[in-house]
Formats: C-alpha cells, sequence, structure tokens
RNA sequence: GGGCCGGUGGUCUAGUUGGUUAGGAUACUGCCUCGACACGGCAGUGGUCGAGAGUUCGAAUCUCUCCCGGCCCA
C-alpha cells in the first residue's frame, strides 16, 4: 500500500503554484449583477516599510470571513483598496527627499508623494498576495484615484447643499509642527514632565492670589482667574479683581466649580487657550479671546515684548522676568499629561482657526440608533463606540492644510467670499484649476480656489459607499448596500467606524453594514505596543516567505480569541508549522487506502465513534464560523485532528484498513471512515489554510478547488458521551503498561479489554496485541 | 477621577446559566523506528486559576473591596 502523497512534510513552496491555479480558475470571481455579500475591507495605508505583522493578521483573518461566506454558499464581493491620502505619505516624502512640504511646489510635492506611495503600495500588495488574500488585489482601487476624490467631493457638494457643512473661526487643536489642525478623534495623551510655575497676581484692594500654571507665557492671554466655590483660601479675592504680573491688565477673580482646589494652589488662570476648559470658560463667561500662539507655532504681538518666540522660550523668559519683578512665588517639577497629535506626536495648541466643519453632533443620535442595528463581534466591542459618541462634543473639522488629500471644491470670491461649488461627479482641484464660472455670480468678482484638502477620514468614511458603485452605479448599489461585514481594528472605532456611520447616516440614511467585526491589536512578544520607534516590528513578508502563508494564518486563528489583542511571537509563528504537518501525514496515511465510498454492512463501534467525534466538531465549527469566530474551529479541528483522530483512532483502525483478519465489509467501513473524516477536516480547515487544504484536495478527492466546496453540515448524530474518554484512557494504561514493563509497542501484553469498551474490542485486541489477564 | 478589556503551570491560551483528578499548545526532561509523520510517538516535571473577604454543601466560574497590565475618555 503506497502512498498517494509521497513527499513527508508539507512543503511552502506549494502554495505559489495555489496562487496561480486560483487565479486562473477565477475560483474567488463573484456576480455583481446579483445580490452581493459585501465586505467593506479597511483599505491599508502604505506608511513605510516594513508592514505591521499585526496588519498582516488582520487581513488573513478578514480573507477567512471571505472564504467561510463563500462556503456557506454567499455570492462573496470582496472589495480591497489602498488608503493613499494623508499626512503620513507626506512625513514619508518629506524625510525621503529631505525637503519640506511648505518650502516645495505643490505640483511637484503631489507627484513625489505619489510616487512614494506606488513603492509602498506594491510591497503591501505583494504581502497580501502571499497571505492568500482572496480579494481582487489585482482591481484594488485607491482613494487617491480621481473616481474616489470625485465621490469624496460629491458627497461633500450634498452635505454643503443641504447646510450640513459650514465655515467658522473656533478654537482647533492646531498642529504647528505640521501645519494643520487636527480633529478630537485624532488626539491622544502622553505624559510628559513640566514645570508648574507658582505666579503672584496683586488683588485689588491689597493682598495678593498665587497661581499654578504649566503655561506661564499664556499670560498675555489671560483673561480671568478661577477658584473653587468652596475653597476658603480664596474666598476673599472672589467679586474683586487682580493684576496680570508683566501685562499690568486687570482680570476678574470668579468662582467657579472647575477649579480644583487640590491642584496647584487651587486658583487657575484661564487663558486663550491652555486647554480644553479654557475653551470652555472662554465661552461660558463671555471672555474676549486673544490669539496668543499664532499658526507659525511662534508668539504673536498680543505677547508684546515676547512676539516671535517659541511657546517654549516665551516660557523662559516669562519666568526670569516673573522672577525679576518678584513676581515668582516659586517652581517644580510635575508629570502631566499633554495632548499631542495621534500621527505626529506633535504637541497640539488650541489656536483660533477659520476651518470647515460638518454637523456631527445633531448627528450623535441618529448614529447611535443606526449602530443599535449593527452586530459587533465581539458583543462587547460596541461599548468602544458608545464610550466615543457620548464625548463627542463639537462638529468635525474637516478641512486640512495640507497637500496630499482630496481637495476642497470650492471657489471663493475675493471680493465679497461666496462660496462657488461645482455639479457632483467630477474632480476637481482648485489649487490648479480656474474656476468653471469665471466670475462670482453673485458680484461679479475673482475667484479663488480653496487650496485646503480633506481630512482623510472624510474618504475613508465613504468606502462602504465606493465599493457599492454609490451614484455610479445603481444597480451594483442595490447589490452592494449595504455592505454584510465591515471588519476592522478596535483601534479605530472612534475614527472610522464612527466617522463612517456618521457619513453614511447622512447620506443614505441607512447603516452601511450589518455587521462591524472588531479585532484586536496584535503586540509584540512580551505584550507591548509594536512600533518603529521601539524597534520591535515584525516584518511580515520574509516571515511569510519562510513559515509559509498558512502557517503563518493558522497561528493567527490560534493565538487569541477574536477582538482579544494577540501576541506576535516568531518563535510561536514558527512552531505551528508542525500542526499543518501532521494533518499532511495524517492525509498522507489516509491517501494509501482507496476510498470505497458507501460502505455494506454494519459499521464496527470504532467507526461510529469517531464519526459521532466529528459530527460534534462540525457542530462546534459551523456556530463559531457563523460569528465568524475562527480561534475556536483553528483550535478544536487542531485538537481533534491531533489528539483523537492520529492519536487514537487511526492507531486502533489502522490494521483493519489493511485488511489483517477482517473482513471485506469491516476493512471498508474503516477506509471509509479515514477519507470521511479527512475530507470533512480538509474542508472545515479551508477557510483557515486554504493552501495545504486545497492541495491535498486535489491530490485526493477532486479535480477543482476545495473552495468551491460547501462547509460540512453537521448530522446530529448522537454524542459520543463518555467513549471518547474511556478509549484515551484505556490505550495511555495500555502503552504506561509496556513501558513500563520495558515492551516495545508491538509485543503482546497480557492485558484484558475493559467490560466497558467491549465494542471496541475486535480493534483494540489486535492493534495493542491483547492477550487478557 | 470615570469607562472598557484582561490577569489560569516558563510562555500563550480554553474553560463563567457554580459541581467529578483545571483542558490544550509551546517550551523543558526522560524513554522509544510502533505498517503516515523525529516538523514524530509515548511518558513526565511544572498551576495557592492576580490578592483578600463573602454567598454556597461546593467557586477559576457569582458578589464586594483592592492590586497589576493594556486601551479609551475626562
Amino acid at each position: 500500500m503506497e502512498p498517494r502523497i509521497k513527499q513527508k512534510s508539507w512543503d511552502p513552496s506549494l502554495e505559489a503554484p495555489l496562487l496561480e491555479a486560483w487565479a486562473r480558475e477565477r475560483v474567488f470571481a463573484h456576480d455583481a449583477g446579483k445580490p452581493c455579500y459585501t465586505i467593506d475591507t479597511p483599505p491599508p495605508y502604505p506608511s513605510g516599510r516594513p508592514w505591521h505583522v499585526g496588519a498582516a493578521a488582520h487581513y488573513a483573518q478578514i480573507d477567512m470571513i471571505a472564504r467561510c461566506e463563500r462556503m456557506a454558499g454567499k455570492n462573496v464581493y470582496f472589495a480591497l483598496g489602498i488608503d493613499r491620502n494623508g499626512l503620513p505619505v507626506e512625513l514619508y516624502t518629506e524625510k525621503k527627499h529631505g525637503i519640506r512640504m511648505a518650502e516645495t511646489e505643490r505640483a511637484e510635492f503631489v507627484r513625489l508623494c505619489s510616487e512614494s506611495l506606488d513603492d509602498l503600495e506594491g510591497e503591501m500588495a505583494r504581502t497580501l498576495e502571499a497571505l492568500g488574500v482572496s480579494a481582487d488585489i489585482e482591481n484594488r482601487y485607491r482613494t487617491d484615484s480621481a473616481e474616489y476624490r470625485a465621490l469624496t467631493q460629491a458627497t461633500f457638494i450634498d452635505l454643503w447643499r443641504r447646510g450640513l457643512v459650514y465655515l467658522a473661526t473656533r478654537p482647533t487643536n492646531y498642529d504647528w509642527a505640521a501645519g494643520t489642525s487636527v480633529a478630537d478623534a485624532e488626539l491622544a495623551h502622553v505624559e510628559a514632565e513640566s514645570e508648574l510655575v507658582r505666579m503672584d497676581f496683586a488683588v485689588e484692594g491689597g493682598g495678593s492670589i498665587t497661581i499654578a500654571s504649566t503655561r506661564p507665557e499664556l499670560l498675555c492671554a489671560c483673561r480671568a482667574i478661577i477658584v473653587n466655590p468652596d475653597d476658603a483660601r480664596h474666598a476673599g479675592s472672589v467679586g474683586r479683581s487682580a493684576t496680570v504680573p508683566i501685562f499690568g491688565n486687570a482680570v476678574p477673580v470668579i468662582a467657579h466649580p472647575s477649579a480644583s482646589a487640590e491642584f496647584g494652589t487651587g486658583a487657575v488662570m484661564v487663558c486663550s487657550y491652555g486647554d480644553q476648559n479654557d475653551v470652555a470658560l472662554f465661552r461660558e463667561l463671555g471672555l474676549e479671546e486673544v490669539a496668543s500662539i499664532g499658526l507659525d507655532g511662534r508668539m504673536t504681538r498680543a505677547a508684546g515684548a515676547y512676539a516671535g518666540l517659541r511657546p517654549r522660550q516665551a516660557r523662559a523668559r516669562v519666568v526670569a522676568d516673573l522672577e525679576a519683578s518678584g513676581a515668582l512665588a516659586g517652581r517644580e517639577r510635575i508629570t502631566h499629561s499633554v495632548p499631542v497629535s495621534e500621527r505626529t506626536k506633535n504637541p497640539i495648541e488650541i489656536v483660533p482657526l477659520e476651518e470647515y466643519y460638518l454637523r456631527q453632533l445633531d448627528s450623535v443620535e441618529a448614529v447611535r440608533a443606526a449602530s443599535d442595528g449593527v452586530a459587533f463581534r465581539p458583543e462587547s466591542h460596541r461599548q468602544i463606540l458608545h464610550n466615543w459618541l457620548g464625548s463627542v462634543s463639537i462638529d468635525w473639522p474637516i478641512s486640512r492644510r495640507r497637500y496630499y488629500g482630496t481637495e476642497i471644491p470650492i471657489w471663493r470670491c475675493e471680493s465679497c467670499g461666496e462660496a462657488h461649488l461645482p455639479e457632483p461627479g467630477g474632480y476637481v482641484r482648485p489649487w490648479a484649476e480656474e474656476a468653471p464660472w469665471g466670475e462670482c455670480k453673485r458680484c461679479g468678482g475673482r475667484l479663488a480656489g480653496e487650496a485646503r484638502t480633506f481630512d482623510t477620514w472624510m474618504d475613508s468614511s465613504v468606502s462602504p459607499l465606493f465599493i457599492a458603485g454609490y451614484g455610479r452605479d445603481e444597480g451594483l448599489f442595490a447589490n452592494a448596500y449595504p455592505a454584510a461585514v465591515r471588519p476592522q481594528g478596535k483601534d479605530i472605532v472612534r475614527t472610522w467606524l464612527y466617522y463612517t456611520l456618521l457619513r453614511c447616516m447622512q447620506l443614505t440614511g441607512r447603516a452601511p453594514w450589518a455587521e462591524a467585526w472588531v479585532m484586536g491589536y496584535g503586540l509584540d512578544s512580551r505584550g507591548g505596543k509594536m512600533s518603529k520607534s521601539r524597534g520591535n516590528v515584525i516584518d511580515p513578508l520574509p516571515l511569510i516567505g519562510r513559515v509559509g502563508a498558512d502557517a503563518f494564518r493558522l497561528w493567527s486563528a490560534c493565538e487569541a480569541g477574536h477582538g482579544q489583542d494577540f501576541r506576535c511571537d516568531e518563535e510561536r509563528i514558527v512552531a505551528t508549522k508542525k500542526s499543518l504537518s501532521k494533518l499532511w501525514n495524517v492525509a498522507r496515511l489516509v491517501s494509501s487506502f482507496p476510498d470505497p465510498g458507501a460502505a455494506a454492512g454494519g459499521r464496527p463501534a470504532t467507526d461510529a465513534w469517531i464519526l459521532a467525534e466529528l459530527d460534534a466538531l462540525v457542530s462546534a465549527c459551523a456556530r463559531a464560523y457563523a460569528e465568524h469566530d475562527f480561534f475556536t474551529p483553528a483550535v478544536s479541528t487542531r485538537e481533534f485532528v491531533r489528539n483523537v483522530f492520529a492519536a487514537h483512532y487511526i492507531e486502533m483502525a489502522k490494521g483493519r484498513a489493511y485488511g489483517d483478519g477482517f473482513g471485506e465489509a469491516e476493512r471498508d467501513s474503516a477506509r471509509r471512515t479515514l477519507h470521511e473524516v479527512l475530507s470533512t477536516v480538509l474542508r472545515l480547515m479551508a477557510p483557515v489554510t486554504p493552501f495545504i487544504t486545497d492541495h491535498l484536495w486535489r491530490e485526493l478527492y477532486s479535480g477543482t478547488s476545495i473552495h468551491l466546496e460547501a462547509m460540512p453540515r453537521p448530522r446530529r448524530l448522537p454524542a459520543a458521551g463518555g467513549a471518547t474518554r474511556a478509549i484515551t484512557e484505556f490505550n495511555s494504561r495500555v502503552w504506561n503498561e509496556k513501558k513500563r514493563r520495558g515492551l516495545s509497542l508491538r509485543d503482546p501484553v497480557d492485558i484484558g479489554v475493559p467490560d466497558g469498551l467491549a465494542e471496541y474490542a475486535p480493534d483494540l485486541v489486535p492493534m495493542h496485541g491483547l492477550r487478557g489477564p
């Protein structure tokens, strides 16, 4: 009996021919003319190499969704795009060419960014291909294409006409190093060391009040002092005015609950703008705003003698001057949390700035209601969205003073300020193009193109609309929207998930998907965050080359439950190859027996037992796949194959499959059962390990791909009950006994079959050489 | 300060409508060609299930308090 499979182990180099076969046979094609199971795949951002292993794992699992839904009979539309707008590539390009965006001609800068993206995107596409991601990678969309940007602009024009967009000057989070405003959703907080400075303000009618602040350079913008109403220390000063040191102007001392009696001296100076609380207080108390820091990141004329200095330099000078004037009351080092831009890590200043805003406050309840109709997997991650919805406090500033993004499609009259927007449908670049109307429709003045671009979330938040042909193809839209599932990482729930819900609700009145599938973070082997700056990033492409995509995918599925953060440990990824070898060699053994098809006559107890166990496995996998949980099928199938099927069933049934001392019917039942179990296991694992399963499937069972098969359905056989435990324990007992007596496993032994296992005796006796006690 | 998630043998992880010796992977140790597999087989070392208290005949599982880690919000 020669196995049909010759090689002794799974060889990852067998993956490449399968990729070609899948493409040649169009195994993953879908019919856009029928209702689709649409996957709103996150468009990865090519921000620099190497790409993140966690991200590779993420896409591997998204592919499992696509594959298991195809096996469930769905017409899977697995879209894939590349996110190419925004700050990261601009920063990458500046560094790569040693240039500054602001000092480079815009068209040239845009060209260099586009070029960088092409290089980075190519590598990312190769990684996705190597992973076996069954999306149409070849025809991927790009968010910086004319077609995509035309959609972003068209949706903006629509919202503008409906009055959902407005221009306003407001205190705005400003990243002066990158030269752009930043939405609250993109703020991060870091612990930083700073100096808490105590300053004496002379109080009207005598005495003084001491203020503690980490931002003494904002003294020039101080318009009030607040103290806690219950703070007895300062009660006498409330209602009087105090004199700002150095600048000499008088400001009121006001009782306000937002002043904490515990922090510093209990008295806080209110300046435009030290933090969000200052913003709220200026509004609440009706204070007159002073722009103390300019867009160039330097102190403005309002800072008097300190004008032109960086805030940090001004701070040192102010402290020195306070000391000279005797107003300095103390200094101490403290650690506190400061806001930074999540993308650039630059510190954020709050400055008054005119920006375009998209109304979101009015939509929060609609978004919340819509999200109730979306299934979250895992359900617990719904909370991340709810927390965010509860803290949305201002409208969304959507304009950015950067170059590489979708242009805001507006021309403004230089005389009267009237905004002119084109008809939706085309892609316009107002900074480079003349206005289509020549002159202002209202006053005949000259029109100037808007130079700003959109926040990139304005682009990515319409991905479910773009892939469904919104505004371009009504037939496709009817079949592909809303999408079935939005897979994404939990780190971008407050941005991508939230903004997509918001935009799609505003534009279509419907939630964009039925399910939000939220995955955890990929961390390093010790549970820390993986980042280039920490030097703990694992490059997925060479790793996949070494261990193969299937080992990588199986590792990803087995490493952690869905939604949990997972650790990326190279040693553990490599070790997963063993499980593939096991499956390979089981298949190799099974391949040495012909499949007799339906077996005649009764079925020996051993075969009935393993088929009952198999059916339980099929049920467990079916339940898990229905929820897009890959952990359960991967782990339980691996466990079944190795510790039940190979270790016990195969050992028990092997002799019978060879026909030694058994009749033909019994022999064929063993052979049939071996093939039944193997072919079922292959299909169960096909979404997780698509390469090895398809290779074996084609080798043993079919001329066509396993990925065209249906997932096995439970047959609802009676459960095996305690049989598995009794069988495995008895086998272990015999093996132990032989070892204790120094016998070979082939030697006969004087042990009898226990009463409870009598029905398995025909297999157990020859297997162990049992002779009875 | 508030919220969410997690804390199970060296490492990773399963297990919560409370109930027989806490399952598996990996690592480690010993032995072993048993008609597929040394990327193997068998056996084994290793766990106060974060801490404490409570409910209960019985708690990894429920309650409370606290500690630690990660993330988010203020």
